[in-house]
DNA sequence: CTGTTTCGATACGACTCTGTATTCGATACA
DNA sequence: TGTATCGAATACAGAGTCGTATCGAAACAG
């Protein structure tokens, strides 16, 4: 019920190289369109000519706008998923570090302020999507979910090994994180005389090692 | 330079009661129609439409729906900083309290979930159009800049009368605080099974409770 | 009660976007 | 080399939107 995504595919064929090269045009044209002008903003149109397609080309890949921004869901959910297990692998890391890793997943920093801006853009794009249209809260929900619960595990064994302790769960640890990663962000976009975008994400972490505790007193 | 909203009005007459009765029918469908389309994705025949009236009552009184979305900024922001300079002059709240009090100049609670929900919509929509657009980020640059000066101050006050330090800038944090406040009610939205709203926010202020140590030991 | 002003409704022309059906060139394959 | 297939371009019909120019009714002043 879940898994219409793609049905412009019949499964037997298996996608040829060319068609591939033109949808990866067209998703990247409609990640640029997207984060100018927004989902609504974007006609076909548009998003075809930045391509170098015209319409023809789009609705022999896709059967709507919608079934594109499905797809784009997907797969930037995979990637920034995939980044984070990147650094879930490497992880041991000191505090100032971990959240530059993780500042990098969500504002793709060294590909320069005009990528991140983008991107944040997208982003917001995409969550508003999500609250709004149920299949695509649906696959924003399983993507996010996802990216939580890696976060969660990663902040866990971190606490673990240095025997700390804070007064929240690691679900909600994530949470917040991401929270103030993505809000700092956008904070950094608003207003980019005030500092940093890292800047304001470092003073939660500075407050989070303040309010972890060493983890010995267990008693409630 | 910045002083260009409403350039429909002509300063000489005072703007009678009934053309007033009709904006304010217009600016509350175009709060709605927003929410739930986006600013984008709203065309002005709708917009009319929910208000019952036609086009040329809105040309009447707009030159353009982009002023419409200029106006719509200005009051949503005048409104969420008149809520919140009562909060401070009600203040000395123990910050659970306090805490429910800034949630609800955010999400207006006591409006119901529906309400909550385009509220937030409608805060997501200004936030992209801001980072998207020069004259949009001015004035919503400006709105939320008093907004976290009072907040601040607010926050400012609170630790002094409590004796508590945090080590964070009283601006930073109350930028945490919008960026938690904000966030969190977006990640309800989102995922609405995940607890309530304020618990994410709450806890923040746990963290934050727990990071704060007693002034006294001010060398450092 | 009458003349004037105000303001929203109506009518209109131009334009844009959508989605489909068809065409035509390139590529793969026998 | 000839032919079948695939995929993007083109052509087209229909719907929606925009902004303006004009009209008519209600509000108001004298």
């Amino acid at each position: 019920m879940t898994m219409a995504t793609e049905q412009t595919e019949r499964p037997g064929r298996p996608v040829s190289k060319r068609r591939e090269a033109t949808r990866e045009r067209l998703r990247a044209a409609a990640i640029e369109a997207f984060a100018e002008r927004g989902f609504h903003g974007t006609s076909v149109e548009d998003l075809c000519e930045r391509a170098g397609f015209t319409r023809g080309a789009f609705y022999s890949n896709y059967a709507s706008r919608e079934e594109l921004v499905l797809d784009l869901y997907e797969r930037q959910g995979a990637a920034i998923n995939a980044r984070l297990a990147e650094i879930g692998a490497t992880a041991d890391l000191e505090p100032r570090e971990l959240l530059r890793q993780v500042m990098a997943v969500w504002g793709e920093e060294e590909a320069g302020a005009e990528r991140r801006r983008a991107f944040n853009l997208l982003l917001g794009e995409f969550t508003l999507h999500a609250i709004r249209d149920p299949e695509a809260g649906a696959a924003w929900h399983a993507v996010q979910g996802r990216l939580r619960a890696d976060t969660a595990r990663l902040l866990q064994d971190y606490l673990r090994v240095r025997g700390l302790t804070v007064p929240v769960s690691s679900d909600d640890l994530a949470r917040l994180l991401h929270v103030v990663v993505q809000g700092s962000t956008t904070q950094h976009l608003l207003d980019p005389q005030a500092g940093s975008a890292e800047s304001l994400a470092e003073s939660f972490v500075a407050l989070l090692l303040q309010a972890a505790r060493p983890t010995s007193a267990v008693g409630a």
